[in-house]
DNA sequence: TAGATTGTTAATCGATTAACAATC
DNA sequence: TAGATTGTTAATCGATTAACAATC
């Protein structure tokens, strides 16, 4: 039956924030923070971080905080960071080469094999070193590599259709970044990073600001 | 006193997505949608969907809906997607450039009239047809324009610096895409964007599937 | 021992979902 | 009128915060 104790979502997002901040902490030399330090450090409450850490690890001393070092490494096992996975990127534009050239992505285990554009005129060129195939050649080499992750930057119209070719080729995570919905199979995870999402909200807030201003005045 | 009936965070969140779906129904020249149908189409309860729209707008029509057009017209009100508001971006790598050239900056209200880096290698260049400028012209021209909002797409290490630059010019929302947390004074509004959250994610959904396989198995 | 900090339980808070009378 | 769908109240659910005995 595995492991069904499946972790909050919320408490999902925060882990890896803990996870950078305790690198800092190694990288400085620090042996242990307390949750008092980490929430000074992310931004959470510090009875959060116990209960958030307590998810995957129950070895924080009283008295004396969390092991710095054996901590990240409970991190990065639960998070599968040490686990190597290939991905496809498909949309070579200026989104797909940003994420292309993200040293991030390596430090998380990914690796970006190949990208893929439908423009003839970028399939000729390449990118960061990783040539730029046509579609047509896509299906073929995720299920050869079995590939199970997908990037997603094309503009919101071919997202869907090039995720329905992800996932009739194997693929069974998603990071999209095409502002829109995506129907996929259930067994498939879609990550949507919304632009427009952030953007409206800080529109909002900026708003609200202003007419407070003219109010004041 | 102004009003105080703020809005719920994961709500405010939602109303962008609403829009987009309403201008996609527009385009399609549809004129009135149900709570369902929206639920449909983001994924969203229907009860949800009446409540967040109930926050900003009650014209909805029992037995018929919501007009299209009203609707799309509150939510661009309310989140202030008219109000034309400049920005100056810091950091001309990559992720910069991807949003320079982002086209949905300008249907969100939103302009980069400046870019600034402080490697002299890109200050000769330019980008989407704006000069790079050297990070100290950046205040004089913040405050002189009374720009409102910065854009950091520079690295974690010096994140911090740009911020308390941008702020002490008068910038009032930071967009952030600097994998670390910024200390600001508190009527500025900081929206980070961690990829590295959303990569993680993945990568934890990647490896619980790869256990669960090699359990079957 | 005294001081600090944990893990965990209980209390609070807020958001989602269900239900339904009102109304087009 | 009959069918559909709203706005809103009440019920449920889940996450955050507070509190504290246990322990280094």
């Amino acid at each position: 039956m595995s492991r069904l104790v499946s972790i909050p979502k919320p408490t999902l997002e925060r882990l890896p924030i803990y996870y950078r901040v305790l690198l800092q902490c190694r990288e400085a030399g620090i042996k242990y923070v307390s949750s008092g330090d980490l929430g000074l450090r992310t931004g959470f409450d510090n009875a959060q971080v116990r209960k958030d850490l307590n998810h995957i690890w129950s070895g924080g001393r009283p008295g004396l905080g969390y092991e710095v070092d054996r901590l990240a490494g409970c991190l990065a096992e639960f998070l599968g960071l040490h686990n190597h996975t290939d991905a496809v990127l498909v949309g070579a534009g200026r989104l797909g080469a940003a994420l292309v050239g993200y040293p991030g992505f390596a430090s998380y285990g990914f690796e970006i094999v190949a990208v893929f554009d439908n423009d003839p005129e970028k399939t000729s060129r390449s990118l960061c070193g990783r040539p730029i195939m046509p579609m047509s050649r896509c299906a073929d080499l995720i299920e050869r590599l079995r590939i199970k992750m997908g990037i997603i930057t094309v503009p919101a119209e071919s997202a869907q259709a090039v995720a329905d070719i992800l996932v009739g080729a194997g693929v069974k995570a998603i990071w999209s970044f095409a502002p829109t919905k995506l129907e996929v199979p259930k067994d498939v995870l879609v990550r949507s990073e919304d632009l427009a999402v952030g953007l409206a909200t800080l529109s909002y807030y900026i708003k609200e600001q202003e007419m407070q201003h003219e109010q004041t005045n």
